[in-house]
DNA sequence: TCGAATGAAAA
DNA sequence: TTTTCATTCGA
């Protein structure tokens, strides 16, 4: 350890920092650091964010803190003592394997690390050298950043270490790395704070527990949404409530909501008291992040909408059984008013029966529990932070998998029940007015203004006003819900539809956009998917529910959160009536469930979870196949940020790290098609058949699934002309064109070509340094014959790779019946779209359960003829499962 | 704590 | 030329 303090320097708060622990030998470094631009956000809401932290008492960067200068004098001071050092900057293979391990992950859930980082090896290896170049760019930047901001920097520390005492610190710093991350923070927030409080980088340094990073980058990626609500439940004063939705744009609701769920409210509220225990104010984040835990992971995946949706439910979650006491509360609250008065607006309208709404619930809870699960953890809080992070995570991927905790539920429904509030509002609102297609937009507008709403009379009008952003996110949603209700008459309606939105949501929410957007981008799909999935039912339905759910409305809201325990059948019965026509509740609350589950699934990336549910698994691959696939390719923005989710980068830097993501975002994320088409590795094939599922739903969210089809077909005629052009084509890199989904397809299969041949040679020739090659040489799952073939080494492999597949047979089953269930054999067309795509993907799992040659399909599959086969197959597979 | 990869830097 | 170490996280 440590102690860095002495050396340290640190004054006081270096006491603090004295307990801190070893972590600082190794200071990560951070390009921020150098860079240390503030955030744009208000500095106000770091500020406090720090002083979260700052309880914590962290380490003594706070010196470090203090200025950038301090950075360097960290560096120095590493130098001079082991502890403070920072850690060496990435190099373009490890920038690499950080973007892309995840997707590995995903791919491989049962991969462990190794595994993964040897598929990324392969990867790397594929990777053209234009494409690597931009890793190694980054690196060479990001190298340069480190060493202006650490001029004598050494590689090696001090002598070189015996390797293991000083590997073992060395070990020590790394899981803490982030800890750099956090000083980085702290430089950055410093910079920007520096003059205001020495004590904050301390707090950030806390932050720099993983656990925290976190919790906390989820947070902060959330947006400052919940700083903001920080800010205002601290009671920092500086900003009310109101101040705060003026910044933040957000509708009071969110606010509400965010503040019912975040720590800090209930660190306020309860501070001392026990909640605290579950999440301290520091670790608030922790607190969230435990029941979250899985979430965290997933967080990076995540879009900012779903992270604050995350943030809300997580709130709850994280409390789950203490946010009955503490949080849920308010937010429950604001959501009956918003409902009371919206119910009366409507109640000619109606609401759908609670029934409906907890049957849809049990359905959804099904997939969506296992990612909820977080309650079990909670207990878990006590622990240090650190502590939580690893602990949840595991928990949460046992969970993910399996679980069907009774804790999960509440977490979901808690997610669902704040943005069901809203959702069934707006539900409610369209259905009174029985347009679901555009016009639902502008219902939900006006609703995002409900001042005109008599329900304005209510105390809640304040926070109505500030609802409306938020109201329109969750519009989005319930739009992009109700338009898949609708798509059961519209599927292509209801892209454009959400497009109308979105560019609505854009104008009004200034800040917010960017991260709504990508929420609703991430959303749409899903939902969409979900909806048709779940099978709509048909629309007719809609008017009645509206009448039947005036009355019920609020009772439905706070059945919710209990219902979400339990199925109850009784509602189900009573109200199955109506069954045909599913309230649009349900599809919210089932369409949030499905968000919520994918979120899990996506964050904890890892996880054959996400297998599970085609929703994750779309919802996951989206971001990612988002940049092939999408034409937004072009817009790194939206990318980086959904991206940014990726990186579970420290909480606290958040809006530093932010833009150090941005750019480690830029950076192209291949997906395993694209590594598959390159090279027919095996495991990449592994990769791409699970890929290749994933990837046609993101499609989705460009074109209109018959858009795609067609797409697919242009695609297949141009791949072909391409073919023989290939050579040059290569690349195939990914997002990097603007062409989208088309062209990430075409390349692929393009670069699947030229690439094969050129693949062999990059396996032939040897890669990296001589020695590893020799490594290299080891792995077997690279070995493949030109035909395809599998090595004996192979085979094992393959073996393997059946055995995964047999264990996602469930996940199968599991979508079957979701599709079943909403999907009649004829309704098919529009379900078939969304349905397809993961249909495809169990298609293709089949195959390769079935077939000797699943090899062979999952190329296929990567070249794009799954597309072709999809429709088809997927309902064969179906009804084999069922 | 190891390991699996690659790469960069130091020894 | 060889070592270290950077990231990641399951065994």
């Amino acid at each position: 350890m440590k102690g860095g303090g002495g050396g340290k320097e640190v004054p006081v708060e270096g006491e603090v920092s004295g307990k801190q622990r070893p972590k600082r030998k190794c200071l990560q470094w951070h390009p921020l650091l150098s860079k240390k631009k503030a955030l744009d956000f208000s500095e106000e809401e770091e500020e406090e964010d720090e002083e979260e932290l700052e309880k914590v008492p962290v380490e003594c960067p706070e010196r470090s803190g203090q200025a950038p200068e301090c950075v360097a004098m960290d560096d120095d001071g590493e130098e001079d003592s082991s502890e403070q050092r920072a850690r060496r900057p990435m190099n373009a293979f490890l920038l690499f394997c950080k973007r892309h391990r995840s997707l590995v992950r995903q791919e491989h859930p049962r991969l462990d690390n190794r595994g993964a980082t040897k598929i990324l090896a392969d990867w790397w290896a594929v990777l053209e050298p234009s494409e690597k170049q931009k890793y190694t760019d980054m690196a060479k930047e990001y190298k340069d950043a480190f060493m202006k901001a650490n001029p004598g920097y050494k590689w090696c520390p001090a002598t070189s270490k015996p390797v293991k005492s000083p590997t073992h610190a060395v070990s020590n710093v790394r899981k803490k790395a982030w800890s750099l991350p956090s000083n980085n923070t702290k430089d950055i927030t410093v910079a920007k704070k520096v003059p205001k409080t020495d004590s904050t980088p301390q707090l950030n340094f806390a932050m720099a527990d993983p656990t925290k990073m976190g919790g906390l980058s989820m947070l902060l990626l959330a947006g400052e949404h919940a700083l903001t609500a920080r800010e205002i439940s601290s009671s920092s004063s500086q900003s009310g409530v109101a101040d705060v939705a003026k910044h933040t744009g957000k509708s009071a609701l969110f606010q509400l909501a965010e503040i019912s769920s975040c720590p800090p409210e209930l660190v306020q509220g309860c501070k001392n008291s026990e909640c605290r225990s579950a999440a301290a104010p520091q670790t608030e984040v922790c607190g969230l992040s435990q029941p979250n835990s899985p979430d965290l992971p997933s967080s990076c995946m995540r879009s900012p909408l779903f992270q604050l949706a995350e943030i809300s439910s997580s709130g709850s979650q994280a409390s789950v059984s203490e946010v009955k006491q503490c949080g849920q509360s308010a937010l429950f609250q604001l959501a009956e008013m918003c409902l009371a008065s919206e119910a009366e607006k409507l109640e000619a309208l109606s609401s759908q029966p609670a029934m409906d709404s907890s049957s849809l619930c049990a359905q959804d809870t099904a997939p969506d529990t296992s990612p909820t699960m977080d309650l079990p953890t909670p207990s878990p809080p006590s622990s240090s932070p650190i502590s939580c992070k690893k602990k949840k995570k595991p928990n949460d991927v046992a969970k993910g998998e399996k679980s069907s905790g009774s804790p999960k539920k509440p977490c979901k429904k808690r997610s669902s029940s704040g943005s069901d509030l809203e959702s069934l509002m707006y539900t409610i609102e369209a259905v009174a007015k029985g347009a679901w297609g555009s016009e639902e937009m502008e219902t939900t507008r006006k609703r995002a203004r409900p001042s005109g709403s008599p329900a304005d009379q209510r105390s809640t009008a304040e926070k109505k006003k500030t609802k409306p952003k938020a109201k329109k996110q969750l519009r989005t949603k319930e739009e992009e819900e109700e338009k898949a209700e609708g798509e059961d008459c519209k599927p292509l309606e209801t892209e454009g539809s959400l497009l109308s939105h979105e560019a609505e949501l854009k104008t009004e929410c200034k800040k917010e956009e960017d991260i709504k957007l990508d929420s609703v981008e991430e959303s749409e799909p899903h939902l969409s998917t979900a909806e048709q999935n779940k099978g709509v039912d048909p629309g007719s339905p809609l008017p009645i529910k509206g009448e039947e759910r005036d009355l019920e409305v609020k009772p439905v809201v706070i059945q919710t959160e209990e219902k979400d325990i339990e199925p109850k059948p009784e509602a189900c019965g009573s109200r199955k009536s109506e069954r045909s026509c599913k309230g649009a509740l349900y599809k919210t609350l089932v369409s949030e469930g499905m968000l919520t589950s994918l979120r899990a699934n996506v964050d904890r990336g890892k996880r054959g979870s996400m297998r599970g549910t085609v929703s994750e698994s779309e919802i996951g691959w989206t971001d990612e196949s988002c940049n092939f696939s999408q034409p937004a390719a072009s817009n790194p923005k939206k990318l980086k940020k959904s991206k940014s989710k990726d990186e579970p980068v420290p909480g606290n830097l958040g809006k530093l790290e932010e833009e150090f993501e941005k750019k480690f975002n830029s950076l192209p994320q291949y997906s395993p098609l694209t590594f598959d088409k390159k090279s027919t590795a095996v495991t990449k094939r592994k990769k791409a058949s699970v890929v290749n599922p994933l990837e046609n739903p993101t499609p989705n969210k460009g074109p209109s699934p018959s858009q795609k089809k067609t797409l697919f077909h242009k695609i297949v005629s141009k791949y072909k002309h391409k073919k023989e052009k290939a050579g040059t084509l290569d690349k195939a890199v990914a997002q990097p064109d603007p062409t989208a989904s088309d062209t990430g397809t075409v390349k692929s299969d393009s670069s699947c070509v030229s690439l094969s041949t050129e693949t062999r040679k990059m396996g032939d020739v040897p890669v990296g340094s001589q020695k590893r090659k020799a490594r290299k040489s080891k792995i077997t799952h690279l070995v493949r014959t030109a035909d395809g073939r599998l090595s004996p080494a192979e085979a094992d492999k393959v073996k393997e790779l059946t055995q995964d597949q047999d264990g996602k047979p469930l996940t199968h089953e599991t979508l079957c019946n979701t599709q079943s269930c909403s999907t009649d054999p004829g309704s098919a067309e529009s379900g078939s779209l969304p349905a397809f795509f993961s249909l495809a993907a169990l298609a293709e799992v089949a195959a390769m359960e079935n077939m000797h040659r699943g090899q062979r399909a999952v190329s296929m599959a990567a070249e794009g003829q799954v597309k072709d086969m999809a429709p088809q197959t997927p309902v064969l597979i179906s009804c084999a499962d069922q």
